[in-house]
DNA sequence: TGAGCATCGATTGTATACGATTTTTGGGTG
DNA sequence: CACCCAAAAATCGTATACAATCGATGCTCA
């Protein structure tokens, strides 16, 4: 993490959202450190704010503070990550089939953008980017049910499906997400809430069956893998 | 709210729980400001601290904070608490299932002796306590179906709906709810699932229905509603 | 040589000080 | 008498300073 020091002494909410943005595109790796002067001086602000920002984060299940120790970015055991897919299990089909009764033909564009963004950055070679772009259609689903409750939990749940992702996925090929988001688009395009629930469900079965369960990751310390690499 | 300066110089996760109870209790009540320097003189901490405890509320739903106005117990709007009881809808039906499915006699004692404190406290005419003691009993449910995240959640919308219970509650009795715990009680005892998952749905709907979510009520400011009284 | 321990450095926890913004109060005017 | 504007008080936002704690390094001793 190098100073890139931008001038705008950003808010504690701007923190939140570079910092989340990061992580979600993989550029910060779970069990990282996050220093709080470091990141003060990266974003140009007091510690104050940045513990602010980091608390949040804590809140949200990204980071992890340890007391008098710092704070890191979370590691979810491997029962954790079944748990947050339990949930979403649980959350997001019938929130697909409300999404999909409500859908207006506008909803159905934004969604098409943003897969098409998708493909755009797993194009140019930004897997990460392309990540985070799968995470957020999910969230814009929940938003179109306008349920900003439920939407809260799926943001978290996807945001922390990041890390999971992060320490637990065994292919490196993403491709197979865009698929199963083309299928969701048409079901939302044409209402069929059925559909939409039925896909939504089978989805995030396919994601945990790609996910290793077994065995936790070596926890790739930031020098020796600088060293390895 | 008066000065109990507590000794112990309580940390931001005491004032928490403090706080949270009071609320859960409707000992403070929604729109009640919650002035830094005076919550931090009850306590015996520092701004830094109470600011600490007032976000991490904030992030869990109960205050909301407006910048530069500080911190007020949160009010949730009609479309607010309609969403808070429909995501509870969605999760405690089948999570009351699982726990059927892994309550041991042990887990059956504990929310017996849950109800038992619950008709004490109604018994000694301390509805709030009762009220609290009745939101408990299904984050316990929650906790017995050993799903931390779903548990997490489930914990923030009970607490969210002590708010909407304090804004948009019907009537004075709240016995009611005894019977649908009792009920409940006795399907885990007998690992009933489908039951436990049928009478939570249930349960759940003759709540919203005892919820008068047509218009909002008066801001009952602290100082009218004392002088009134 | 390896384990145990003390001291040092680095990092976080908390309080406090200062500036910014809002709210209140008081007086003046239509 | 009500309304509106200005000055003062109260309150929040942020930075900084100091205290507390943890981890590490290096030393001693078996």
């Amino acid at each position: 993490m190098k100073a890139l020091a931008s001038k705008t002494p950003s808010s504690s909410e701007d923190i939140v959202v570079r910092l989340t943005d990061a992580v979600h595109e993989h550029r910060i790796l779970p069990g990282m450190k996050l220093n709080e002067d470091e990141v003060g001086e990266i974003f140009g602000v007091g510690r104050t704010v940045v513990r602010q920002a980091l608390r949040a984060m804590a809140h949200g299940g990204l980071v992890s503070i340890e007391r008098n120790r710092g704070a890191f970015v979370a590691r979810p055991s491997i029962k954790e990550a079944r748990e947050v897919f339990e949930a979403r299990a649980l959350l997001e089909p019938q929130t697909a089939r409300a999404a999909a009764e409500r859908a207006s033909a506008q909803d159905v564009a934004l969604l098409e953008t943003h897969i098409e963004k998708e493909h755009a950055a797993l194009a140019a070679d930004e897997a990460g980017r392309a990540l985070n772009l799968s995470g957020l259609f999910h969230v814009e689903i929940a938003r179109i049910s306008d349920q900003a409750t439920i939407e809260a939990f799926i943001r978290q749940l996807v945001s922390r499906s990041s890390l999971v992702i992060a320490l637990y996925w065994q292919r490196r090929t993403a491709l197979c997400e865009s698929q199963a988001h083309h299928a969701l688009l048409e079901a939302f395009r044409s209402n069929d809430s059925d559909l939409a629930e039925e896909l939504m469900k089978g989805h995030l079965v396919d994601l945990v069956s790609q996910l290793n369960l077994r065995e936790v990751p070596a926890a790739t310390q930031s020098l020796r893998d600088a060293l390895i690499r």
